[in-house]
DNA sequence: AGCCGTACAGCAAGCGCTTTCTATGTAGAA
DNA sequence: TTCTACATAGAAAGCGCTTGCTGTACGGCT
């Protein structure tokens, strides 16, 4: 069958404990000694047994990452980021780490079920990304899991996810409100005061903290918010195209649409062209996050920057216990506002 | 400490044995005693331990799935396509499998080190996407890896890459040369004869077979290639860029731009157009993969339409053994040329 | 010469689970 | 009633590794 430990130590004429001190090179071992074994090694084509060696040791080299969809590059980049901070020689000499992303889809089950899936790995670390769900036996059921999995010893990190107060886990959150203000003053700015708002999935902390910060922005200039003006919908292009045409169709005096995101601005961009609509001459558009893409729609997007990288690589040194986290666990990581071509004065 | 088996026993009044037969539920157990078990471990917060499990059962539930770039959403659609395959209740009952991906960066080390790190685990199954790097070295070490890991009775399942023969490994893969052979003929059709090509970087199949399809085609119309035509580059939007600029000093009488892949065609729009030149007037573009975000350049990018999820999903229920492997454990997907706006008759 | 400290190496006891084999109780068959 | 068969439950032997503790040998010290 398999190579097992054993198998090497009779090949080196060592012990097997000898074998396992110097493939973990936490134990003095004679030179002559470290490289007998580790020709052994090299000749069976010894694999240590993950499983084994975690259970005698009571620890494990896997590191989870949750994001909500995997095909988005916003979580791709942050996942990305964290990844590339893990999977090297970390902690620990050798330290070789796995670090796995697992997709939750955005559903609360899926979310529950690769914490307990993680849990039962007894993973090192695990690092959630993005919004979460703002179901309140889902958050309950959440929290406890996180409290759960930092009382047996793993890491939890939040990265552009609202904080989990008595759980242990640590938050690195994005200023979404902040942003969403920001970008929406800069319409308001430049004229507009009848602005379509193409929110996210209902019941989601982002949804609703950009949401809030565009509200926030129209109170603050006086602008009394119709309730045409908004429209909820997928975090997806189709759905920003199918909100647009809603959105024209409710009110055809709208002069600037604000997207949750910029896949959904995208959307938004294709419609408002379909209906024979400048942009930014009829319409201004702006989107969120600042995806690689977003400098290349036509004309370019207005959007706010989420450092993604920089967020997730932070998320991964920390997880990895290898940069301390924030003071009260807690940091706002704030996004910054990028005036393109998408946006300009109203018309008339 | 945490809860074991043995203290889920202990509340329920039965064997360990018992509990695990519940847990499992492949033996026969007493309703009553089921029903005692179950509720000892909701009492309890029970989470079983996975590696002891993997351990004392010898398997395990974790699949790997390696991709290049996370980030991309072309290995972000394949990934979480197969994850969704993988993910819910599979095979066995009750059977939930972690789904993991791993970003291996496209450096042979790191793929090269995940795979081991599966091997590690004794992982129930992978699926390598992606084209492969041509590294000779590398690629045997990889066929070595891929054959111990079959022979460990883990499945392994290539998606979008080439077939690694002798390694029991199965195979979908993408037909890029055919696809690329297409794309380029339909340039050629609308008369085109002075085309750009941007490949990929060196050394990956992928590349190389979508450069053969230019090839072909130019070949096949009896058209003499400049060398000067061709510029390799990073698979990402900036590489494209910069390789335009550097096609458009090398030769400024090129009408068509060829991408190795649609954020490269991004790329390159992006530097025509700030040379000044139209697309499609002075210069087509053309792109490969067809991702969501290409319909909306602007113009529409023409480009060949590859199944990411279709094959990502069909890998995952290979693996799984959900689903038949094909006929010689070998599979083409073919793509499908998409004629957008981005390309036109050459000017003049 | 006698002692002790140091540097290695091995023994053996688990880690928490699965699973084979065995034991027990009960129901139906003879 | 006695025997056999079946349905459950338990005992216990590992799965392959880690690690605390126990040697053993050797060099330097007094």
């Amino acid at each position: 069958m398999t190579v097992t430990l054993a198998d090497v130590a009779a090949r080196a004429q060592v012990s097997p404990a000898t074998v396992s001190r110097v493939l973990n090179g936490n134990y003095p071992v004679a030179a002559s000694t470290r490289d007998r074994v580790l020709k052994a090694v090299d000749e069976l084509d010894y694999v240590l047994n993950g499983p084994a060696s975690a259970l005698a040791a009571a620890t494990s080299d896997l590191v989870g990452i949750l994001v909500n969809d995997i095909a988005d590059p916003f979580f791709g980049i942050m996942a990305g980021a964290v990844q590339s901070e893990i999977g090297g020689p970390g902690g620990r000499a050798g330290g070789e780490r796995l670090a796995v992303v697992c997709n939750t889809g955005g559903t609360p089950e899926r979310e529950l079920t690769y914490l307990t899936l993680l849990q039962r790995q007894r993973a090192a670390a695990v690092v959630l990304t993005g919004g979460a769900m703002e179901d309140g036996a889902h958050q309950a059921a959440v929290a406890a899991k996180l409290r759960r999995l930092t009382e047996a010893g793993t890491r939890v990190v939040l990265c552009g996810r609202p904080p989990a107060p008595d759980t242990g886990a640590i938050a690195l959150t994005f200023d979404n409100r902040g942003g969403g203000r920001e970008l929406t003053e800069h319409l308001i700015g430049l004229g507009h005061r009848r602005l379509g708002y193409i929110a996210g999935p209902q019941e989601r902390t982002t949804t609703r903290h950009r949401l809030e910060g565009h509200r926030a922005a129209l109170a603050a200039h006086g602008i009394e918010e119709d309730p045409r003006w908004t429209v909820h919908g997928r975090y997806d292009r189709q759905a920003g195209y199918e909100a647009t045409l809603e959105l024209l169709r409710r009110d055809p005096t709208l002069t600037a649409v604000v997207a949750a995101n910029d896949t959904v601005a995208l959307g938004a961009c294709a419609a408002l062209r379909d209906s024979g609509l400048r942009i930014p001459d009829d319409v201004s558009v702006a989107g969120f996050d600042d995806l690689p893409f977003s400098i290349d729609a036509v004309p370019a997007l207005t959007t706010v920057r989420l450092p993604l990288a920089e967020a997730g690589a932070r998320a991964g040194r920390v997880a990895m216990g290898r940069e301390d986290a924030p003071v009260g666990g807690i940091a706002t990581v704030r996004g910054e506002l990028m005036v393109r071509g998408s946006s300009g004065r109203p018309r008339g």
